[in-house]
RNA sequence: GCUGAUGUAGCUCAGUCGGUAGAGCACUUCCUUGGUAAGGAAGAGGUCAUCGGUUCAAGUCCGAUCAUCAGCUCCA
């Protein structure tokens, strides 16, 4: 029987070998490290004995796959120690995710952190036994006895008899007196996982399904090693140090106050400062690529969102209409505007239209308002108030897929410009399942999603496709990016759309005369000011770059003698429209350094005795240190060069 | 919205068994005039989230509300 490496070459075994054996023929470390094989493109266990020729590579903790095997063996492993602890508990869905794993489990009792210190001990205790994990195959029918009969677990049983419904053979994992359902594959042993941190405990529903009990899921992640634990615990640390919110707090950005409403952020001057760099960046690049601005309302009358078919879609997720009586007892009723779409529409339609007009590109700073559900509310990037950058595209259908490509072009060299390199792009399509979910017919959902699709293809870009994830309106192109602790956001997006322009009866006129429905694209690159300013707290970690940063430069004298010439100084960096500060405390230049490292501030200027005689300054950058000397000139120069180049 | 946790000075946090509130940093004033991440001294700062209850007495115990955090659910 041969065996292909992943290299190429080829071992010849007897038949019924095991990953396990190959990789002890290949090493001694390897065999250590491997945790499950995949054998003709199939993850399986490292125990499964190879019957013919085959291209195997073995799977260690450095893969995705292999965290995938470690962390779904460690949920069983937990589910084991909370059952030797907890007699009685059971278990429903237990899955490997990005981070390490959940099982929740249904238990009389609230399980506390003191608990959680004890599994953590149970199951390295577990560990320690190094119990060999088996796998059972057994037909359906007596896994639903055994589960219901021996494990006692209806759960099990339950997804058994339903998810599993069309399935013959399902296996079952054992260890020791536990097992589990579960098609695997796994770790062949408990003794890899040595290293344990149950994260925290928190409700979920059993299936998601809010109408069913409540169960607790017990998060955690594991290791191969403490070593690798430790690193882990210390990027946890990293990423609350660049929490948005706390920084936010910290440098004075933004702050969020009961007293004018939970998600309503406020921006403090300094944070106000970055947005509005970010709003002059976009409209100067929006200028070029021939957007032209507008200005709505910051309310509606509601005749618009049901006519826009918003507000039956998202009743739950608004703010109350506001009723307005006159004396006559007439009774209108307005909204705060959830979106800016349907007042651009009105624009759009305020004039005759001709093809030779089109595009038209409607862009505004549209601050809107939406109820999201109080559990969902975090700091700037969910809120209830929040600005997007919002513009509607009208254009002819032959125009539609090149203005796809430069709202894209548009997303792609923002993100750019911030630093953002890591940019996810998902495809969100409809889901033909779920027709009802949708306007437009499916003709038009066809055509849109197909010029989605060329447009992206055209653009080179990388991107997932995301069933049903399309707004009800229309298929959309989204960049997300991930904050400092890992989790998605959702930023820009490009959205094509077939249905408003249906819906507010728009048209123009076509070379032949005749009346003709446009095509809406609705984009945003930043998608909210909040969220991406939010995001972008956490990717830089406070240090903005030059152009954004509140005060980008601090100016610092040693001692009183050198005040005047600190201030001249000062001065000649205000006249170049640099955001500058001077601290002229009567503080040790150490501490007045060490404070503006702290607030994070671009530039530094230190000026004592022999910078005065020589007209100079010197020059320290921040987290980089002293830089030597430079003339006051040279300095504003080369400053006011970076922040126009937004460096 | 649901489940759980949390809420004490501007910030980070102590506060024991229920007996009228404490530290460090920040702030103010004074002294100090210094060379690349914390000079010294003094002072000021609190409706212990809010409302109600138990008690001779509540920061502490109980309930409700609000807010925040974690997760679930949702996201134009």
């Amino acid at each position: 029987m041969v065996i292909t490496l992943p290299d190429g070459t080829e071992k010849t075994f007897p038949a019924g070998i095991t990953g396990l054996d190959i990789a002890a023929s290949i090493g001694r470390k390897l065999a250590e490290a491997a945790l499950g094989i995949i054998v003709d493109g199939r993850l399986q266990d490292l125990g499964t004995p190879i019957t013919r020729n085959a291209g195997v590579s073995i799977v260690t903790f450095d893969s995705p796959d292999g965290k995938e095997i470690f962390w779904h063996s460690s949920s069983h492993l937990m589910a084991q120690a909370i059952e030797e602890l907890f007699p009685g508990a059971k278990f429903g869905a237990g899955p490997a995710i990005e981070q390490g794993f959940y099982y929740d489990v249904a238990y009389p009792e609230r399980f506390n952190e003191d608990d959680l210190r004890n599994i953590e001990a149970k199951m390295l205790e577990i560990s320690g036994r190094d119990i060999a994990i088996r796998r059972e195959e057994m037909p359906r029918e007596q896994a639903i006895g055994y589960f219901r009969e021996s494990r006692k677990d209806p759960y099990k049983v339950e997804i058994l008899e339903e998810t599993l419904k069309g399935v013959e053979t399902v296996s079952v994992y054992h260890q020791d007196g536990f097992a589990d359902l579960c098609s695997g594959p796994h770790l062949p042993n408990t003794g890899k996982i040595r290293a344990v941190l149950l994260t925290n405990i928190s409700a979920s529903y059993w299936r998601g399904d809010s109408s069913r009990e409540s169960m607790q899921r017990i998060y955690g992640v594991t290791f191969p090693s403490d070593k690798l634990l430790k690193e882990h615990v210390a990027r946890l640390e990293e990423a609350r140090r660049r929490d948005h919110r706390k920084l936010g707090a910290e440098l004075g950005l933004f702050m969020l106050t009961p007293e004018v409403g939970s998600g309503l952020p406020i921006w403090l001057p300094k944070g106000a400062i970055i947005r509005n760099e970010l709003e002059t960046f976009l409209k100067g690049e929006q200028r070029k690529r021939g957007y032209v601005p507008v200005y709505t309302p910051h309310i509606g009358n509601i005749e618009l969102y049901k006519r826009s078919g918003h507000y039956p879609y998202y009743s739950d997720s608004q703010f109350p209409p506001l009723t307005y009586k006159d004396e006559t007892g007439r009774e209108e009723q307005y909204l705060l505007k959830p979106m800016n779409c349907p007042h651009h529409h009105l624009i759009y339609s305020s004039d005759l239209r001709s093809y030779r007009d089109l595009p038209i590109r409607l862009t505004e700073f549209g601050t809107v308002y939406r109820h999201e559900q109080s559990g969902e509310l975090n700091g700037l990037v969910r809120a209830r108030g929040f600005t997007q950058d919002d513009s509607h595209i009208y254009c002819r259908p032959d125009q539609l897929v090149d203005e796809i490509c430069n709202a894209i072009d548009l997303t792609r060299f923002v993100f750019n410009t911030l630093g953002f390199d890591e940019v996810e792009t998902r495809l969100s399509l409809h889901d033909p399942a779920n027709q009802a979910k949708y306007g437009g017919t499916a003709e038009v959902w066809e055509q849109a999603e197909k010029d989605v699709k060329e447009a992206a293809d055209r653009m080179g870009i990388k991107y997932f496709i995301g069933i049903g994830e399309a707004s009800f309106y229309g298929p959309k192109i989204d960049f997300i990016v991930r904050d400092a602790i890992g989790r998605k956001w959702q930023l820009g997006t490009v959205q094509v759309d077939y249905v408003m322009p249906e819906r507010f009866d728009l048209s123009y006129i076509g070379s032949d005369g005749q009346k003709h429905r446009p095509v809406v694209i609705h984009r945003a690159p930043f998608g909210s000011m909040e969220r991406f300013i939010g995001v972008l707290i956490e990717h830089t970690a406070g240090n903005f770059p030059l152009w954004l940063a509140p005060v980008q430069v601090t100016v610092l004298p040693i001692a009183e003698d050198v005040h005047d010439y600190a201030r001249e100084v000062y001065a000649k960096l205000q006249a170049a429209g640099i955001r500058a500060e001077i601290d002229l405390r009567s503080e040790k230049i150490g501490k007045k350094i060490r404070e503006a490292e702290l607030s994070k501030i671009p530039v530094m200027l230190v000026i004592g005795r022999n910078e005065q005689e020589a007209r100079e300054v010197s020059v320290r950058r921040h987290r980089k240190g002293d830089e030597g000397r430079l003339g006051v000139q040279e300095i504003v120069a080369r400053l006011s060069e970076e922040i126009a180049q937004r460096a």
